[in-house]
DNA sequence: CCAAGTTTGTTGATGTGTCATCATAAGGTG
DNA sequence: CACCTTATGATGACACATCAACAAACTTGG
């Protein structure tokens, strides 16, 4: 039941590098760019879309967030002229979210660095062998996340 | 500059995977147990220590949180009566983090179930050759990010 | 010994995430 | 069509994390 040594070492360690990787990333971002890792993860999507104009609920499925979270990221972002918010033409629920100019201009301001860090603390000392276990790895344990609930 | 397929897929797999995984051990925690993963990490190490009895300092350093963190989250910790403080004779500056015996009462009802998650969700999807492989990969990133800075 | 610098812990302000709830609108079934 | 269920997005309350600033106590170099 227990963990023995070396899968509490592994479990701990993935742990500890998630935080501190993040909190690097975080600090990075904001001191480089004025943008935090979860604008950020918006703009990406936003970013790769035509006319930089995505729906509310497609934009919360690609980065994985709850509807709630993300409208209140939207708010945030809203204000500070990242993005605007448009009705949608074909469901009168909706929302479509609208990357500004100035959104656009902060991500490519920021994008260069922040990949640079991407690579110096998470790419780089990984050899060619290591990612491809990683990418078999992680496959398994998003499955395996799926299946939970 | 910018990362290939690959790269770009194990980079985003990371990011989601510790999302979801937090996610859910978070939620689990919290509704068979009441306690956040916040909670947890630091009855962890105070349970592990003779009398319960942890410097402030050191379960900082434990958990890899700032100071201020740590102590905002003692104050409700302690309305909650999992834990009190108490001076540190060493160190007048000093505080001591002491265990409850609700607090035990908490760690060691929730451990189990969480470690139960802990398995199922991520230990074992592996085999022994990926948890050798990631205990290599982890110590490296780890050296590798506390270069950073 | 003393002044300067450092460490420790706390606090209040602010930004952020989660939860429960709501209003509105779509979809599906009789 | 009417009805029930589901989906979408927004909101307010609350829990939480971060930051800057602070007070008190320790440490060190003169």
């Amino acid at each position: 039941m227990w963990l023995n040594d070396r899968e509490a070492r592994v479990w701990r360690a993935h742990l500890a590098l998630h935080r501190d990787l993040q909190a690097v990333l975080e600090r990075r971002l904001a001191r480089d760019s004025g943008l935090s890792l979860a604008d950020y993860a918006l703009l990406v999507p936003l970013s790769e879309s035509p006319d930089g104009l995505v729906r509310a609920r497609d934009l919360a499925t690609a980065v994985g967030w709850e509807r709630s979270r993300l409208s209140h990221h939207l708010s945030r972002m809203e204000s500070r002229a990242l993005i605007t918010r448009e009705t949608c033409p074909d469901d009168a629920r909706g929302a479509m979210v609208r990357l500004t100019p100035e959104g656009r201009a902060a991500i490519t301001a920021a994008a260069p660095d922040h990949v640079a860090t991407v690579r110096r603390t998470f790419l780089d000392p990984l050899t060619d062998a290591d990612l491809a276990a990683l990418d078999d790895i992680y496959s398994r344990l998003s499955a395996a996340l799926a299946a939970e609930e």
